[in-house]
DNA sequence: GTATTCTATCGTAATATTGCAATATAAACA
DNA sequence: TGTTTATATTGCAATATTACGATAGAATAC
């Protein structure tokens, strides 16, 4: 055990799950909200705005990566990432989606 | 290592992972999912639906509240759970708040 | 009272995550 | 070619998470 059950659940459930997580960590919140007001958005920026070490900066940005969050294109020796502003959107309508049926149901049973 | 460096980010930045981080696994997913379609939303009622065992959905259901992402009333025996409408409604508009900047900004720089 | 039912907590094992130093890779420039 | 610059990967230690069996607590039924 300590292993995910990741199989007893749904393709949907698992990867809202994968994206939402990526994003379940302050220095990944951190980084998005640092490539939302960037003009430029290069990773060495984010080693020098972030507490944390080249490494770990790195490692964060490949998770952010991996769930589909934002976008690394190679430019010279530096690498640019951006937000993927369609899994923001996706992300956005997932939590607008419930609100919207809670509304509906008008919550009444608690 | 191996904590998160908590100290080092924002009061905002910290509080939004916390809330986002307690939906990021798929049985919590699920557990939401449920509590928004189910008339009534009593745990007992969750375990069954869920393929794990009910000290595992107990412990989920914990940190779903601790997070404020549900609410829970005692109702006799059982306890009746049900989302927080409120805190939903601000993961929507977090997720969605990025979105608009996104948009005015244009998102050119990759 | 005892029994039943529902939920929480404890204890523990398996696994995952976080973070960094050291090192590797890859492109640009001298 | 050798050096610098920017990012990735490896390896490892510390900590957190996930899951469940066993057990405890708390309300209802008898």
């Amino acid at each position: 055990m300590g292993a995910t059950k990741t199989e007893h659940f749904t393709d949907k459930q698992n990867s809202i799950a994968v994206m939402i997580k990526a994003l379940g960590h302050p220095a990944r919140v951190a980084i998005i909200e640092y490539l939302l007001k960037a003009n430029k958005c290069i990773c060495g920026d984010i080693v020098n705005v972030l507490p944390l070490s080249q490494p770990t900066v790195s490692q964060h940005l490949k998770e952010l990566k991996s769930a589909g969050l934002i976008k690394g294109s190679v430019e010279g020796t530096a690498i640019c990432y951006c937000i993927d502003e369609k899994a923001i959107a996706k992300l956005g309508s997932y939590f607008t989606g419930i609100s919207t049926k809670l509304e509906k149901k008008n919550n009444a049973c608690c």
